[in-house]
DNA sequence: CTGTGACTAGAAGTCCGTA
DNA sequence: CTACGGACTTCTAGTCACA
C-alpha cells in the first residue's frame, strides 16, 4: 500500500521477462525480433543495463505490446513485492 | 482504432509536458526536482532526445507519478491523433 | 538457453551562452 | 520561461569469448 512513484526501473526487466515467457520466447528469439544482441536482452532483464527509450520501445514492440503495458506489468510486479 | 504497439516514444515528451503543466511547473523547476539539466528537459519534451530509463524514472517521480502513468498518458495523446 | 566481464564507437547528459 | 547551439564528460549500445 501507499506506492507513490515506486521505482519501476528495477522492475522493467522483470516485466520484459514475464511478457517474453508468456509468449514462450527465448531471449535469443526476442533478441532476433528486436534486432538486439542476445546478451543485451539478458542484461536488461536482470536490471544491469540502463536502456534508452528507443531500445525499450523496440523490445516492447517485439513483445507485441506498448510500453504502457510493460510498465503496468512492472507496477504489478513491484506491488507483489510490497506484501512483505 | 486498433492500435497495436503504437510508437509511444514520440509521445513520451508530450506526456511529460502535459503532466508538468498540470502541476504548473516550469521546465526549470522540473529540472531542479529531477536533478537534470534545464535544456535537457526541453529536448525531451520536444522529442529530440532519447532518454535512458534512469532519467525517465527521475522525471516521472518528479511529476509525482510512475512511468506507467506517464506512458498511459502518452497512449492517450497518441490516440487523439488517430482520429484523422 | 542464459549469465557475465570486458571492450570501443558513439550517444546520453552537462554546462556554457544566445535569442 | 523556453528553444537552440557548441563544447565537453560520462555512459550506453552493441559485440565477443567464455562459463
Amino acid at each position: 500500500m501507499y506506492s507513490r512513484a515506486v521505482k519501476l526501473s528495477s522492475f522493467f526487466g522483470l516485466a520484459v521477462r514475464r511478457h517474453r515467457q508468456l509468449l514462450r520466447l527465448s531471449q535469443e528469439e526476442l533478441a532476433a525480433r528486436a534486432v538486439i544482441d542476445r546478451t543485451y536482452i539478458s542484461g536488461v532483464e536482470r536490471g544491469v543495463r540502463n536502456p534508452t527509450l528507443d531500445v525499450m520501445e523496440r523490445i516492447a514492440a517485439s513483445l507485441g505490446v506498448g510500453l504502457d503495458v510493460v510498465f503496468a506489468t512492472a507496477r504489478e510486479l513491484s506491488a507483489e513485492r510490497e506484501n512483505e
